[in-house]
DNA sequence: CGCCATTTGTACGTATGTATT
DNA sequence: CAATACATACGTACAAATGGC
């Protein structure tokens, strides 16, 4: 485990060579698969990474900041460093700086991430339905009446019922991921929406109807209905953002296009 | 555009303090936001930067790092940092060493993502239809013609046809989120599939005729066979993924579970 | 071509805050 | 409280890459 590159005279340029930074990177995460770490496992301090790594403190210091971005790596200060918990973190905060990047498009950003939210938790309905157990229908119930009670008063804890129903109705899937990403998205719209002007406020009333229906659907197995309530629970998001765009588009001709992968 | 954080003397516990490299993030970012720069618009270089937020070297270079890796800012060395292309590359990186992290339980994963990508190409199957124009169907058959030339022979030239079909299914769509994210994937299954023992062979032949009727479904409009195409194209990849993690867990009787969001 | 200014990359030293023991 | 170990932050110096002259 050791990079060691002193004598680097010439070296084809094809290819461009990887910075120590980087070097040091997949050092670091080789050191983590090949000694089959778990997330919450102690690593190697800067220190000993530095004389393991022969790298100075400044390219070890680099590379186990961009690792902690990625959550492979989490450090706590005055403790030390550890395996991450591999989150998707990253994309929450990438996708939320996109949002509030585009000028006068955030609007769209966010429409495309409301549908995608609708396309998963739509796509599964079936599973959904086939494995939510009685008492997760009772808690989802439960979530609808705190929602209820908070009402307008407490938007942050009504945003926060609404993430733990939503949650709720895909932990129980055998696919992780899709909970995950499911969860991230609404993470991402929680954070930009605010930021922008121009969205009506949200119609809790509704919003808690639309619960209502979406576990009273769930409870009988009606996919169907299931699917149905989902649908006329995004409906209304999406059409106030995609009215906000147009007003937008009105006022601001067009807009630029975005990135590729 | 000052940090400026010298006295601290007490302050208060609660909400455990940002380091500074954070606030220097924060800061990047909020410069990007409020000068309503674009992709490959230059940032001030480090040593601006240290003045103008009145941080060390070290610091402004570990936020700038972070930043790097979200592909909010670009560095290109010898030149300057600009803003970078918002891409997916983080949510890559973070799942492909999630992928191959897991001990045994690699299979699961990748598992999830062919699900995910089938997930989103079954769902918008109308809709993709519905924007494919001729020239992209004819591309499209273009590309299956390159496969069935390179067959295995070219195992990469191959997995980039493959790469391009995928991308000119979504390419049309208004959602440029979901055709990033579903290129994502497919990039994390590249990276990780391989590293990765006792999955059988992919089989050409049969990829390259999944793919034909997939063509020949979206050129006669036909919803319900590109569906099915779809389906039949991606169950066998998750059968083998299915078989192969079956057999790991007879030999290894269980593995640990997944994080959260 | 070499030279030079600019900019990022790397290294090292030092001081300070923080958590554990 | 002290000692220890660690992360945080700063400053400086030099190396390496890029582009223009």
């Amino acid at each position: 485990m050791n990079v060691s590159r002193p004598p680097r005279p010439q070296e084809f340029r094809t290819a461009a060579r990887p910075s120590l930074r980087q070097e040091v990177a997949e050092a670091i995460k080789s050191y983590i698969l090949d000694n089959r770490l778990k997330p919450g496992d102690p690593l190697p301090s800067e220190a000993e990474l530095c004389t393991a790594l022969g790298a100075s403190r400044s390219s070890i210091r680099e590379a186990v900041k961009t690792l902690a971005v990625l959550d492979i790596v989490e450090v706590r200060r005055g403790h030390g460093t550890y395996v991450g918990r591999l989150s998707l973190s990253a994309l929450v905060e990438g996708l939320a700086f996109r949002g509030l990047l585009e000028p006068k498009d955030d609007f769209r950003i966010l429409s495309e991430l409301v549908e995608v939210r609708e396309l998963i938790e739509r796509g599964l309905a079936e599973r959904i339905l086939a494995t939510l157990a009685p008492e997760d229908l009772d808690a989802l119930d439960t979530l609808v009446d705190e929602m209820d009670q908070r009402g307008a008063h407490d938007g942050d804890g009504f945003a926060a019922c609404d993430r733990s129903f939503h949650e709720r109705l895909v932990r129980r899937l055998d696919n992780k991921l899709v909970a995950q990403l499911s969860l991230a998205f609404w993470d991402v719209y929680a954070i930009v929406a605010p930021h922008l002007e121009g969205i009506s406020a949200e119609d809790e009333a509704g919003t808690i109807a639309d619960h209502r229906a979406i576990v009273r659907a769930a409870r009988a197995g009606d996919t169907e209905g299931f699917v149905r309530a989902l649908r006329d629970h995004y409906a209304p998001v999406r059409r106030r953002l995609t009215e906000a765009r147009a007003t937008m588009e009105t006022a601001q001709p067009a807009g630029t296009d975005t990135p590729s992968t």
